[in-house]
DNA sequence: TCTGGTTACGTAGTCCGTAAAGATT
DNA sequence: AATCTTTACGGACTACGTAACCAGA
């Protein structure tokens, strides 16, 4: 598994198609990022999603897998953003939570919200 | 940036050693393991380790890297166990904590015990 | 001079894009 | 019949391994 699993695994699930995904979010073609989202799925050995002729669906492992998957995204952010900080001591650091099961699509926003309001402080995720 | 490049870090990390890293817990050449350090921290733009004839040593920008890098691997791992445990509906969820800057070597392992002992709760990571 | 990291280069694995097929409404 | 996903296949990128080179103690 590779971060560019988990990239491609959030963008269809927030748009619910794979063609769409594909063409407006990562900028790649539709059969290639079928085939990403199938490995992935090998790799976990849980269906995240249920397919149709209308798009494609979260189940309840795929519902699971994005909290963390999107978790998972921002703190490698948070991690860039840490080391480049680094050289400047950082003053203060900050913890952004979130409940589980709430929807957290806003939670990469707010952190670089947060990150360039206050450029000294280290924002991280915390989870609870 | 890959996982890949998390899994190398903190390999190269905690043993001090490109040699010893890649011949003995990533079974790769070690010219190919300081190709994608570097090509890592190209990506970061920040240097993570100071060469020397003896071997690497975290900079602060690496020092800052490595937690949160941790963090993402442990998160990525609770994304694979919470998707492949939400076939059978999770009863509790249960949140492992920590305080940045101290080591936290023991947090995967810590999170392993927990669900191998506990195979019904969800338990994440929590940064703070 | 020995230890450890870097550079060079050819190979192999794999990710991607195009084309065609399959499935569901 | 139209829409969306899957399968097939050829090309291109890049990660890897071997070999040679470089630097510090």
């Amino acid at each position: 598994m590779e971060l560019r699993h988990l990239r491609y695994f959030v963008a269809v699930a927030e748009t619910g198609s794979l063609t769409i995904a594909a063409e407006q979010r990562l900028h790649t073609s539709q059969p290639s990022l079928s085939r990403q989202i199938r490995d992935l799925e090998d790799e976990v050995r849980a269906e995240l999603f249920s397919r149709s002729a209308r798009g494609v669906e979260l189940t309840a492992s795929g519902k699971a897998f994005l909290d963390h998957a999107r978790l998972a995204l921002a703190q490698v952010d948070a991690a860039t953003e840490a080391a480049r900080r680094a050289a400047q001591p950082a003053k203060q650091a900050f913890a952004l939570g979130f409940q589980t099961g709430e929807e957290i699509t806003w939670l990469p926003r707010a952190m670089q919200i947060l990150r360039d309001e206050l450029p000294d402080i280290d924002v991280t995720v915390s989870s609870s």
